[in-house]
Parts: C-alpha cells; sequence; structure tokens
DNA sequence: TTGACATTTAAACGATCGTTTGATACAAAC
DNA sequence: GTTTGTATCAAACGATCGTTTAAATGTCAA
C-alpha cells in the first residue's frame, strides 16, 4: 500500500524540507543527502518516492508551489467578492494585499517568490507547467477585473504591460527583501508590509491614471 | 613578471567566461572545469590566477559587473546633462533608458541583470561590496535628482520607495524576459525596448504624481 | 502463519567536484 | 650560461555528488 492511514509522512516531509532547502540555496546548492537528512529519513528515500532528484524539483512545484499560488489566488478572489461594487482601487489594493500581506506567512511568501524568481531567470521544466496553469490564467483574471471597473479604457498590450508593471513591483519587495530592508533600514514586519501594500496600491493607480483615490479598504 | 605586454590574457579570457557562465547557470551550476575548458586554458589556470573558485566569482563583481554599472550609470548622467533645463519626465526617462535601452549590448544587460537578480535573491560575499559601492550611491544620485526637479515633496523614505517602484520595473522587464516574451508574444529587439522604456517612464511618472506629461525625450 | 507488497536501511557504485602537485616552458636579470 | 620567477601543463588528490543495490523491516490479506 502506498499509504495506509491517509498520509505517506516521509514522501510528504521530504517535499516539505526540499522546497525551503531549493527556495534558500537553489537547485544545484542543494545535495539530495542534505535534503534526507534535514527530512531525517535515508538518503534513498528520495529516489525511491521520486525517481531522482529532478523529479523532486518539479513535484515541488506540483504539490506545493502551485497550490500556494492558488491559496493566494484565492485570497484576492474573496478580498473582491467581500466588496460590493469594484473599483479600479479596490482590485489594486487587492492584489498588492494578496501578494504582501496575504494569506501566506512571512516563511512561506520568501520561499514563495523565491521560487518563482529562480524559474523566471532561469527556466527549467518547471516553468513552462506553471505558467500555463498558474501565471496565464491569474493575468488574464487580474486583466478582466481591471479592464471591467477602469475608467480610460487601453489595449491589450498596453493593459498586460500594466500589469507587468504592478507584477514587478510586488515580486520585488518580496524576493529583494534584504536590499529593501538594507536600504530603508525597515525589518519586514506587519507595519511595513501594509506600508509596501499601499506604495504598490497607490503608485500602481496613479500609474493606471486612475486620478481619484479613494479610502483605504 | 605578472604581465610583459600590459594584459594577462588567460586571467580576463577566464574572467570574461566565468562572467557569462556565472550569470546563466548560478555560482553551484558553473564547474571549474567549464570554465577553462571554454576559455581554452588550464584547469589548474583559475586556482593558479583568483586562488579558488569563490574568489573567481567576486573578482567577476569586481572587475566586470561594478565596471559595467558604473557604465551605466555614467550613461544615466551624460544623458541628463545633455538637457538642458531638468524635469522629473527626463530624469524618469534617462534611468528607465540607461537600463533597459542604455550603453550595454543585449547579452550584457541580460547577464548584468542576472547576476544582480541572483545576489538580490541569495547574497553572497560580493553583496556587501555591490550595495555599497553601486546601490546605494545610485540610489542616492537619483533620488537627489528627482527631488531636485519634483514639483510635489515627498519624504525620505516616500521617495526611497517610489525609487524602488521604478527600479522594481526596470529590474523585472531585464530579468523576466522569458515570462515577458512568452506572455506578451513578442521579441526582445529595439522596438520591443523602446516601447518598456516607455512604458516604465510614463508608468512611473504617473506613478509618482506627475501631472503634466511631457513630449518624449 | 504465511505470502505479497510497500518501505526503509546500510553500503557501495561510478562520476564529477574543487584543489594540489611537480614537471616543464619561457622570458628577463645577472 | 646560469639564475630567478611567471605561467602553463598533465595528472592525481580526497571529498562529495546522484543513483543503485540487495538485504532487512514493517504491514495487511488470505
Amino acid at each position: 500500500m502506498s499509504q495506509k492511514n491517509g498520509e505517506d509522512l516521509t514522501r510528504e516531509r521530504i517535499l516539505d524540507t526540499a522546497e525551503v532547502l531549493f527556495a534558500q540555496k537553489g537547485y544545484r546548492a542543494v545535495s539530495v543527502r542534505e535534503i534526507t537528512s534535514a527530512a531525517e529519513c535515508n538518503l534513498a528515500a528520495v529516489n525511491y518516492h521520486f525517481g531522482n532528484k529532478e523529479n523532486l524539483y518539479l513535484e515541488v512545484f506540483r504539490s506545493r508551489w502551485v497550490p500556494r499560488a492558488t491559496r493566494v489566488r484565492e485570497s484576492f478572489r474573496k478580498s473582491l467578492a467581500r466588496q460590493g461594487s469594484l473599483s479600479e482601487a479596490k482590485v489594486v489594493r487587492a492584489l498588492a494585499q494578496a501578494f504582501v500581506d496575504g494569506p501566506l506567512s512571512d516563511d512561506e511568501r520568501l520561499r514563495h517568490s523565491q521560487l518563482m524568481t529562480r524559474e523566471m531567470t532561469q527556466p527549467t521544466k518547471a516553468f513552462k507547467h506553471v505558467a500555463e496553469q498558474v501565471i496565464q490564467p491569474f493575468f488574464k483574471e487580474v486583466s478582466d477585473q481591471l479592464d471591467s471597473v477602469l475608467s480610460n479604457k487601453v489595449g491589450e498590450e498596453q493593459m498586460l504591460l500594466n500589469i507587468f508593471s504592478i507584477f514587478a513591483m510586488v515580486l520585488y519587495f518580496n524576493f529583494a527583501r534584504v536590499a529593501v530592508s538594507r536600504l530603508t533600514g525597515r525589518k519586514y514586519d506587519s507595519a511595513f508590509r501594509a506600508l509596501l501594500v499601499e506604495q504598490i496600491t497607490q503608485f500602481s493607480l496613479r500609474g493606471l491614471g486612475v486620478e481619484k483615490m479613494e479610502e483605504q479598504g
């Protein structure tokens, strides 16, 4: 039997520790021995459960990264659903909040954007999966939401570039924590995260050409 | 003698090829054998000229990355000096242009932002040097330039967050080429780069709260 | 209790890693 | 011509890498 009480503990422990280590150090810098040692299991467990190291990496994206991205996306959706009538400000703030101050813990958020940044700078086999299953649909959703509330309509390409611009900030303020903390002299506590959400929201709203601001949601 | 005709060819070849490979694959994913093989020299040359692999990596930043960052910075400066009277639009466009369409070749630009992104996500010993010698002074310069022309004054922290926001786009549109190309369906040719400069400039100017736009410089 | 199957284990495999060695080639200094 | 010091070379070092093996252990059905 693959699992009796509904969970394969060793397999799950390997996935958890592997994700942390891959996010921190990158694929090549993490050895199978380091993973199995941290996961407190035998060296051969990785090859037994996942075939090889590369498959483990891909499985981390399938069973950890993608579900987490889905949580962020649903946080964004519910944030919008909570509002009665939508506006540019509400959509943008919901977006910034979902990524910078959303459902993820601080560690999760860091891991998440580290893995994503890694795949963006040097895509592996995981990228195609992530792009098609997560990024592209999400961008489409944000694009549609913004398009439905935006006062000054823009073309499809312009809309995409605008979303890129917003997304660039969201990603940057997550993965470049070290640099941001160093240069601002501020820790990444909840107060600073709230400030970053405000920064992304206001900067993006003006960037989108929204004239009148609304009060914070 | 360390060099007779004014240049140590092997040493320079190693630095060039090492930078390309480190940028493409990351530190751990590149072996000393791969470097020396591509640089067409003996395996022991790395240890002879740089002591060890880590020192070679640091020397790449000192003798390749930092000078290139300086070229970008001076491109920004000269672009400003070329203008008679400065304005928000001119400063922001000069900034975007220097990084996205500036003095670097396409390959150089990619390498440059790949190495930088790598150091930002997982800083090595090179980061301290880069932060103090390059990033911090440059941010200070941009901050001062913007402050001197900005119509609506803001506090120091707000200014820093704004520069982060602009810089996030600049960095993103460079390192996330693959994703951007894939989702927009456009190649990174000079026409698209010009469009990106325009996007960063306009989005940032509105983001900074500059009301009146000026025509392109 | 027995047989079948899933999982874990210790040990080893060959390959590759960064680094070191000692010999050799070559130039300028004496 | 001899010495001195730089640079390159093939070869090897021990360590670590991902992966495989075969035996041992655990678990449930028959």
